[in-house]
DNA sequence: ACCCCTTGTGCAACTAGTTGCATAAAGACG
DNA sequence: CGTCTTTATGCAACTAGTTGCACAAGGGGT
């Protein structure tokens, strides 16, 4: 077995042979311990001792195996995201993109490094996390979706793992919850705006009612039309999936008091209601206004470009990184979200002067 | 200093107090090599003996230390995913997202992690790889967008990296490369199908020309038009950005004999490109066909729906998995990839009214 | 000149599993 | 009943760093 190692490493030439620390502190002429402590800054060494070894250990390129590290300091520096998929919903939802990118942003500088897992319900994640804490594979996990009785905090909790939700803050969760302040501003925004435009029917396509951020917009829809008067056109529950965004706005399209504007819970979902509410012969925003919710940058681009609200994904990732972070014993300076979700006019979104069309039921193209 | 750890383990009740091997010996009865026997299967451990054991081990909750078994074994059971990020072009490149899905598919089952990490241009994904290596983080990684003179092979190979390229297979790569046989079938399809509708004037919106996978693309498109008789009416490079495919587009438009069809490099482009269409008047198909490249799953709900190419990226996901894991030693069944992109037609290319030069060389009818 | 204090360095034990080798136990056979 | 197999089990060393503690060396004060 000696021998097959060996010739492995022989075989990866310069790259292969790993040197470990002990070949460091040949290299340095001292001991494996000064080797230790000069690259962690502690114990008492000489500025010239550990300049000596800072270069012999450059000099064969030698980092310290993280492995070892993980063993010795029962920290592994890795945060674990799970992502739940229920029907291929990720492939299409760049949402997670974006606060992968303002995870990383904050992880990467300080050698942290991200676990992505994928699981199909709720049932497999908290296996998931059972495992990666029974292992040990990870320093705490990123929580997204949080839904009414949420099971993983409590679990995450018992298993000692640190953990951050992400949604509304809440004072007395389990766990940190890390998001903008004032949820429901974009949503206030939004409802006046179409209002504003002389809107009085307008619908709101939620997502899974059990799910907590998007639950408290559609309550927070209801509550500013009520409070203005005004009764909401519809609102309809969907699984955020393509399919049935469209199948929600036929059903709207299809009311004899038929919504002049629609506001969808993400920006996906919006653009499929554009296109249903197209397809239908109805013009964006002419006949119908639309507003999304993440502001994707997709939407920027689109015909009619998408009125949405922009929750900056970004940097609610980045807070959740520094909040996961500083619960690992990372000295990270705290920096306050106090921003809100804001909206952004752009040309889905017009004024409404004239009663309802009806609607031309002839489609364009008989396709799939 | 163990009096604090002690305390920390007392506070974490039940989940905190992490068991190790020994406590499941002793619980079972039996040493700790007997243990670590019966978990791998290996040596010789009678059925009842290894029964109690996993009963043990599963009353205690434990699981072997990820980082003990990755210290001792030299394998962390960890993948690396490294994604450039030009100009935060990931935020809208679902793309990724259809790639980890197929590469989770394939990790999961085998306790496998993917490592996910962002980085800004190839200098800093060297860096990273570096680093990753020389910290024995990751087994190996899945490299995406292979470009000529592609530095990463061969760093990868240097350090003992184990990995896999995704594009064309192509033989003597220093590095396995996964990817659907043909690739330039799709291409070649779409250039077919647009003839067939009677066009001539067909416009290419590339990617960057480095990018071997759309420049391939791109030759290919040139090459069938030709082997048709008919010259590009225009080929144009871009940084696969939403702008540049917007700029793209209104190049095209603003044309003297201006194309009746453009090819996108991807479908984020093609999307992007029809809303540019839009907003110039023109109507798509009429006025002017669109295709795409990926077949993600919003174009499916746009209006027009778009017609695009389908490359499985998910499939070619895990086959990447399978290929870079059967590097890692692990027992890996090989599936053959057998398939090639295929164009898929929906709404957003049509017949053009608009006189066709006649063909000189082939009839339209005349493909593969 | 002696002692003390400060500072630098190394030994050895520790993290949590894995594994080669020795040995013990049990059954088969002469 | 003793010896030979066969099979099961445990000891101890090993993976690659980290760290408490002991000790050594150098400088300053009395």
């Amino acid at each position: 077995m000696n021998g097959s190692e060996a010739s492995r490493r022989d075989s990866g030439r310069d790259g292969g042979a790993r040197p470990t620390i002990k070949a460091v502190a040949a290299a340095a002429g001292v001991s494996t311990a000064a080797v230790s402590q000069a690259f962690n800054a502690k114990g008492r060494i000489s500025e010239a001792t550990r300049r000596r070894i800072l270069d012999a250990a450059a000099e064969l390129g030698w980092s310290p195996s993280a492995t070892a590290t993980a063993l010795r300091s029962a920290r592994t520096r890795t945060l674990a995201l799970v992502v739940r998929r229920p029907t291929d919903v990720l492939g299409a939802d760049p949402h997670f993109s974006e606060l992968i990118t303002g995870l990383e942003g904050e992880l990467a500088p300080r050698g942290y490094g991200l676990l992505l897992h994928l699981v199909a319900d709720v049932a497999e994640e908290s296996a998931l996390y059972e495992r990666l804490a029974a292992e040990g594979r990870v320093d705490g996990a990123v929580l997204t979706d949080a839904r009414a009785d949420d099971p993983r905090p409590p679990l995450l909790r018992g298993l000692g793992l640190p953990a951050v939700l992400l949604g509304a803050p809440h004072p007395d969760a389990p766990v940190p919850t890390v998001g903008l302040g004032n949820q429901g501003a974009g949503i206030h925004e939004a409802v006046d705006h179409l209002m504003e435009l002389g809107h009085r029917r307008i619908a709101y396509v939620s997502g899974p009612g059990e799910l907590l951020h998007t639950g408290l917009r559609r309550a927070v829809f209801e509550e500013t039309l009520r409070l203005k008067g005004v009764e909401p056109a519809a609102v309809l529950s969907t699984d955020f999936s393509e399919a049935a965004a469209v199948a929600a706005t036929e059903e709207l399209l299809g009311m004899t008091e038929r919504p002049t504007a629609v506001m969808y819970a993400n920006d996906s979902m919006a653009v499929c209601g554009i296109g249903a509410a197209q397809r239908a012969g109805l013009r964006v925003p002419d006949d119908l206004s639309v507003v999304g919710y993440d502001n994707l940058p997709i939407g920027r681009w689109l015909h009619p470009r998408l009125t949405t609200v922009d929750q900056q994904v970004q940097r609610v990732g980045a807070a959740a990184a520094r909040a996961l972070l500083a619960q690992c014993g990372e000295d990270v300076p705290h920096v306050a979200l106090d921003d809100r979700p804001r909206l952004v006019v752009r040309e889905s979104t017009g004024p409404t002067d004239r009663p309802a069309p009806p609607i031309t039921s002839s489609p364009p193209y008989g396709k799939t």
